[in-house]
DNA sequence: TTAAAACCCTGTAGTGGCTATAGAGTCAAG
DNA sequence: CTTGACTCTATAGCCACTACAGGGTTTTAA
């Protein structure tokens, strides 16, 4: 099958699986007289395996690791386990970023409820404030419902 | 102050400073005779104010919005709030995402509990099933726990 | 006074995971 | 024989930085 077909069994555009290819996830495939791609069940399979892992959220090192295991079976999957608890730390540490984000957000939203001037507007008031001292509680007026919770230093992992 | 002292005082790196200011997000400062940035008062607060939206996450392109309607004050700031909405939504649409991609890893992690070879393990082998029908419920052998939450068939906006 | 260290400048390339062109060639249907 | 759909390579763009290279300037200490 050439690569246009390929793309609509797997859901993969077709650029992504030239990248794929250019990347070494995915192997190379013979070739027609006329130099086009023709793939094989295998490649489906294959390129069906890698969509599970973007699916979820793998990075594409992750999967080439992935891959190294699935052709060397051998092998034993310890570090596939490791792999993938590492994987879900990761999420959750991205999830909380994410759930502190939502609560300052949240917080900041409340100081204007309503169509005014800029210059009263407690949102842009509130980014405008100082940065605090290290230690301080919340930079955005949110010190009662953030208490403790303060906006990192570092901008959080969030993707 | 020099380009240096501006980052120290903001926790902005040098080469992020004058990547801002490239990008129109902050304003270009005097020079001395060997062509050294000098910054004002007015630009650590205004270097403060973008760092405050980096940290909850607000991209470039809205902060330069927001930096407009900080400087013409008369001008309603109902769009201010539209586009905090806005964003507080993104939020929670990504936090959704992870929390369903952490369950699908927490299903699939629990298929394979100890060292065995690669061709034996759950994790590998959940990974490489096929893509199923549009539809069905999982595609990784959860389907009591997952039900009707099913991968989408798009990758979800995680960023 | 002079040497070293610390700072600053511009410009360019790299990151990840695609996506979107440009400009060319190939193939199937009418 | 032409039209349209498909394919090819190569390159640039996206975002928000980060990291050089290769120079110039300022500060500090011996």
């Amino acid at each position: 099958m050439r690569i246009g077909k390929l793309a609509q069994q797997t859901g993969v555009a077709v650029e992504t699986l030239r990248y794929y290819e250019q990347e070494g996830l995915l192997a190379k495939p013979a070739r027609t007289a006329a130099n086009f791609r023709i793939y094989s069940a295998e490649h489906v399979e294959q390129v069906a395996f890698i969509r599970q892992c973007r699916l979820l959220d793998l990075s594409l090192a992750e999967i080439r690791v992935l891959l190294g295991y699935k052709a060397t079976p051998e092998q034993a999957c310890g570090e596939v386990n490791r792999l993938l608890d590492q994987h879900i730390v990761d999420v959750q540490e991205r999830i909380q970023g994410l759930q502190a984000l939502e609560m300052h957000l949240l917080r900041l939203r409340e100081r204007c409820s309503e169509e005014q001037a800029a210059t009263e507007c407690g949102i842009l008031q509130g980014l405008s404030q100082p940065l605090s001292a290290p230690g301080a509680p919340c930079q955005l007026g949110c010190e009662q419902a953030c208490a403790g919770q303060s906006v990192s230093s570092q901008p959080v992992r969030l993707k």
